[in-house]
DNA sequence: TTAATTAACTTGTATATACAAGTTAATTAA
DNA sequence: TTAATTAACTTGTATATACAAGTTAATTAA
């Protein structure tokens, strides 16, 4: 067997003596100086450990104060949510999309609350009274598994109504076009309209999981996405290694 | 304004390129010594903004060949899913929970071929025959908000039949006998049954937002649990940051 | 012509060193 | 006694240097 490189010894030590109790959730742990000597490293090297360590949520470091145990809730695990075009695909079966809408919506005219609150006041300038708004029916193997319904910013994606969303879904064109900063999720169970029922070809009494998706980019909201699935037909999911050792 | 520190200064010099094309998705960016000599920064230092930059997903790099610009794709965003007690607090609300079952079921008399999947050939070895169950129902200030039925794996956690649900969750509990190496989601939108209706106070025809999640402990699994919330009640949800400039 | 070697690159690991910047407790001066 | 200073720690940033290990293309030998 291949001896492992000497930071990834010193990660192991420390997580050892977590896991033994040496050092318990919110002490102190060795100092980088004191692991160059219990460990025979370079400050850096052990430096190095404690730094992953820390980008995992083992540790937590203070300058002038220490290092110290993470709290167990702060390690609390992720879940990735990514692109159904990618998705599909990756399953190897066949993405295609149904477009039912594109246009620009008159904001002062609109009913929509919802979307007031989402670009209202906050982000959009006073000149700009208009939002782009697209309606798509996402298919796996002529399965319909995704309705998007899309707000999006025309200051940041101004020629959004002219792209074609058959050849690349409307989330990889704004990645292209304004890269995201921050974003804020939201999923939920949900039971569809009818219409919504219609759309995505769902049974009676079958509930959906709903996905509100906000992107921001510069402060500003980019785009506000309500992706819709049929619970018996979609799932959200994956495999996650929580710290390797 | 404060000067940033170098490492920060090279990682926006990449980030602006990226961002303007000088580099694009799957291209090679400058080598590490390029960039020693385009920003004036010993190599340390090149590669610590680089490093960070792959850690947050924006550039992969390949030992012998080069560091290049990750796809958009792989810089999908993430969710964080959290204890439910941890949740309730933050929102300044009560959690307490009842338990309904806190047992050890014989895995050859079962009829629960889902658990016979989870648990069975691959990760108890042949002697137990035995895996640990329980069922809780967790309140937000008197209202249900989580059904939790939860299979432990007896040689990981031996002594979770004594213990004490009402003052710490199953979930802290496990985490602190055995910490998780790797962990396995899925979410759902379904429809809850009748009995699950009358544990989580559900309205008729309301749906339910399930989590099913598997710890691994050493290779082993540690628990597989179901999570059921009324869909009118709960929400996953966050805000997150996705890289900083 | 073909296969093996070599040279020139790339990122990865490791060390020694230096000083900056923040925290804490002991010491010193008013 | 109280306030200010200092010393001794901590982590954070930055450099120069060395060699390991992997990749690629040019060179060399069969």
């Amino acid at each position: 067997m291949m001896t492992e490189a000497r930071y990834i010894q010193v990660k192991n030590y420390l997580l050892k003596g977590i896991r033994e109790h040496l050092w318990v959730e919110g002490q102190r742990i060795a100092s980088e100086n004191q692991l160059v000597k219990t460990c025979s490293v370079s400050r850096m090297t052990a430096r190095r450990a404690v730094k992953e360590l820390t980008a995992e949520g083992v540790l937590i470091s203070r300058q002038g104060q220490g290092t110290f145990v993470a709290s167990a809730k702060s390690r609390s695990s992720v879940m990735t949510l990514r692109n159904i075009a990618d998705e599909i695909h990756e399953r190897d079966n066949i993405h295609h999309c149904k477009i039912l809408n594109l246009e620009a919506l008159n904001l002062k005219n609109s009913s929509n609350s919802l979307l007031k609150t989402e670009f209202g006041s906050n982000f959009l300038n006073n000149n700009e009274q208009r939002v782009f708004f697209s309606r798509i029916i996402h298919f796996e193997n002529d399965q319909p598994i995704q309705l998007e319904e899309r707000f999006v910013n025309p200051e940041l994606a101004e020629n959004y109504l002219e792209q074609d969303f058959l050849k690349f879904t409307p989330n990889e064109y704004l990645m292209k076009v304004c890269p995201v900063s921050e974003a804020e999720h939201k999923v939920e169970a949900v039971m569809p309209s009818l219409q919504q029922s219609n759309w995505l070809s769902i049974t009676t009494g079958q509930p959906c999981l709903k996905i509100s998706r906000t992107t921001y980019s510069d402060d500003k909201v980019a785009s506000f996405a309500l992706l819709y699935h049929p619970g018996d037909r979609f799932q959200l999911g994956n495999h996650i290694k929580i710290k390797e050792e």
